[in-house]
DNA sequence: CGCCATATTGATCGGGGTCAACGGCTGTGG
DNA sequence: CCACAGCCGTTGACCCCGATCAATATGGCG
């Protein structure tokens, strides 16, 4: 058993790749750098020569405002190119920060070239990645614009739940590592500290959860998609 | 004076495209539909066998919740191929639907993956224009997730400002079509129609705006800029 | 001229923000 | 081995932004 197949790999596993495009994912990575919890990984006004993979732990996108506060734009996960934009954006325009202690895979922004100029399909498969990360940006606008904060959360933890099971990273019965502070899922959903612990209160008393840092149970997953309202679909799963 | 080029070759015309990649361009929509005002192009759940290039006027992309609340998560103006998606994702996970009377181009599918395997540079082209509608998306989330109204209403009025300068659709004095009723401000940005009506008013009592549909004329750019906490930076502008 | 969509205004209410303490766990240094 | 510091979660009190309900203008159009 090999330490670490490239998450990237296991990500396009479905796809049917040549042996020579494996090779190019397997190899893409020239470095490798770890990071611990709630450090910045890369600035906003940064102008990044590589992308970022994520290899393991979690990482979240980040902007403050002027006032101070802040506001989390997505959680992304093991086999997350969290700043492919960077390729072809010059500048980054928010900040990206670890949750948890993370190991992530640097790919050179020529290598990214020659993955556009030479393997349509590798190509394809990672612009698709990017377009699925913008899907969840706009769930998320509908979460937080139009949703309560009962529903909100229920949402959020059912994304992240579908979206670590789609990487192997749920245990059984319905229970998943949960690395957020309150404050976090307060800063990603639009909400304050003090409503987001009443209202996770809310949802252990209903008998939809039990979490205990760092672990979340799904009691009742039916109940709890159709509190948050949650369609997997635009995560692009069977399920 | 031609009576319509591609409004694409517009949008890339700082590229230094190939008078071959001009002509795929140029001949990439095979049809051109008219759609009146508040009509669906696309719906959600639709499976569409081509991409929509926008050629006139301006629509949205919404989602309805099952209570019936509409959650706006962006606009887009001429130039866009606002469901880019469609041909990487087969299903649709939102609806599209025109604010006012539009001019479509359809592009097929085929034709995208000819660009995908042997115009890389038209490929990043179009890549590049997807990241940036994710990163409106983001901008967005800040935007509903951690301003009050007025702020919010200020961001989205300077940045639709900016949108359409970018692609010459300004007039002088700071003025701009403005089509979008006070339902529409208040599904894109999170907030009830009344109080998008008294926030307005407030923004018109601050002398930063003349709002008389279908027309906005910015008073103050700078105090509106600061209202809304704007920085273009994310639209990819010099500004 | 009447209809219908949109804009405006008033009154009331409630979800969730803010402020302020306190409790509990963990790691660290004396 | 204990004391203290710091982070995180919890609780209570109070209040306000913005939602909701309900009319009333206004203006374009057939």
């Amino acid at each position: 058993m090999q330490t670490q197949s490239n998450p990237l790999l296991m990500k396009f596993k479905h796809l049917p790749l040549t042996a020579e495009e494996k090779t190019v994912l397997q190899g893409a990575c020239f470095r490798t750098v770890h990071f611990g919890a709630r450090e910045d990984i890369v600035r906003q006004g940064d102008k990044p020569k590589e992308c970022n993979l994520l290899l393991e732990g979690v990482v979240c996108r980040y902007e403050e405002t002027p006032e101070g506060k802040r506001q989390i734009m997505s959680f992304q996960f093991p086999g997350d190119i969290f700043d492919a934009q960077s390729f072809v954006l010059e500048t980054m325009d928010h900040s990206i920060g670890t949750i948890t202690p993370c190991k992530v895979g640097a790919i050179s922004h020529q290598t990214m070239d020659e993955i556009v100029h030479h393997y349509p399909r590798l190509m394809k498969a990672i612009w698709k990645d990017t377009l699925l990360d913008a899907a969840v940006f706009r769930k998320w606008l509908v979460n937080i614009g139009r949703r309560d904060a009962y529903q909100r959360i229920a949402h959020l933890m059912c994304e992240v739940f579908i979206r670590l099971e789609t990487v192997g990273l749920t245990r059984d019965d319905h229970t998943i590592d949960w690395p957020f502070t309150q404050a976090e899922i307060a800063d990603a959903l639009g909400l304050s500290l003090v409503h987001v612990n009443r209202t996770l209160q809310e949802l252990r008393r209903e008998k939809l959860i039990v979490l205990r840092n760092p672990t979340l149970t799904i009691l009742d997953w039916e109940a709890l998609k159709s509190a948050g309202q949650f369609a997997p679909n635009y995560l692009q799963v069977a399920a």
